[in-house]
DNA sequence: TAAAAAGTGTTGTTTTTACAACAAAATGGA
DNA sequence: TCCATTTTGTTGTAAAAACAACACTTTTTA
């Protein structure tokens, strides 16, 4: 089967077998379609028909509000799912845009095939939707993070959460993170020129250091 | 049975008979504690063995960062589930402190018992994984709302955005709200006495009114 | 590889926020 | 009902953020 391989390297296909793959597409009405760099791969507003896999690459998903300002929710990497929330929440249309942050290659779903369970009862997809609930459980922690940070006061300590958390995932003081500047002061929902001078004076207290992606956290918060 | 008409109104027991829900309350070995307005149901840092299912009044989800900063992560009402997320995660200790908003009836839930499969695979416990998972993707979705609000760059576009969110939710211009003031300013991350004054200046322009608990969105941003 | 585009760091100015302190109002018990 | 406690609104001040403008660097692509 032609993509048997990236299939099974994903959460949501982990364990099964070709056979059952295939059948899974079947069922699901899979598509496959590669993206360029900043191409858009569903549009905020579009309706949504389909949950969407990232099988190889990485992936922005974008929010702008009704003033205009872009807010970067999260960075997708392989294995992740988008839609499933909505899905289950019954929406009509995409509320984000998903904007492929590098070349990307993704696999289409429809949302109702794949939420709701078989009629014939297959056995795979029983195993199926567990694991969206796992999906779904780790997208929610991810959103968790992200609150925490937001819920800090000033930029530095927005700054020194985030970094913490990372540091803390890589298990070392070195880590690097998705984001150029740009996109973390839009995650971080900053201002991106007043975050650089943020970030240069936490570099000159030697707090912190870093180099393009790569960051190092000198000093714990307490 | 004891608990049966409080149970058969949430939505993870929905449709359930009296004997299936007694079934599963000797699978997921519950408990079950009344709690007085501001008592503590969980503390954050406890280990955590159980899932919390509110059964009656209502909850503020409290997390306490390493500087004293109180944030309300959500505000917990009947037939919500705190601690899902966690379950999964393979988390061993509360994240957030669950205070009572007001009296409150609880039941706690083994976290293995509920969203582990029972081992003589019983139909019943599937259905729960169902619910478990709209649940999930509910919440989930209260997460995101919060984060468009936390997002806005200034409080007035906050209370705005938050505002705009629960009279959508109402139909009409007119909502309660779950909080007071002093947590409203907690659970979008803002200084109590700026937000005050952003909210009569608000008031002053004609684009709110409010009373207590109740608002009344008079301007709709564009 | 050269030109165009995107990203980054810096500065000064204006706006907004946090913080602190306090009085008035509302709430909850005893 | 009265008292103690909590909540709320207001003010002034200091700190921080947003905004805008610009030069410089890196990346992209034609």
């Amino acid at each position: 089967m032609e993509y048997f391989s990236e299939l099974s390297q994903t959460k949501i296909f982990n364990m099964a077998t070709e056979f059952e793959c295939q059948a899974m597409m079947f069922c699901f009405k899979t598509r496959f379609k590669t993206f360029d760099k900043n191409q858009s791969i569903v549009s905020q507003g579009d309706e949504m028909e389909d949950l969407v896999l990232i099988l190889k690459g990485s992936v922005n998903v974008e929010n702008i509000d009704s003033l205009g300002n872009i807010s970067i929710l999260m960075r997708l990497k392989k294995g992740d799912v988008y839609g499933l929330e909505s899905a289950y929440a019954g929406d009509q249309f995409y509320k984000d845009s998903l904007i492929a942050a590098e070349k990307t290659f993704v696999m289409f779903m429809n949302k109702h095939r794949a939420i709701t369970p078989c009629s014939n009862r297959c056995k795979r997809h029983e195993i199926v939707s567990k694991h969206l609930m796992q999906i779904l459980a780790e997208s929610s922690i991810n959103l968790l993070d992200k609150l925490s940070h937001m819920s800090k006061k000033t930029t530095r300590d927005k700054l020194m959460s985030y970094f913490s958390s990372m540091s803390a995932k890589s298990n070392t003081p070195y880590f690097d993170i998705p984001f150029n500047k740009t996109e973390l002061a839009n995650y971080l929902s900053v201002d991106r020129s007043a975050m650089s001078t943020e970030l240069s004076k936490m570099k000159e207290e030697g707090l912190i250091d870093f180099d393009k992606k790569r960051y190092r956290l000198i000093k714990r918060i307490k």
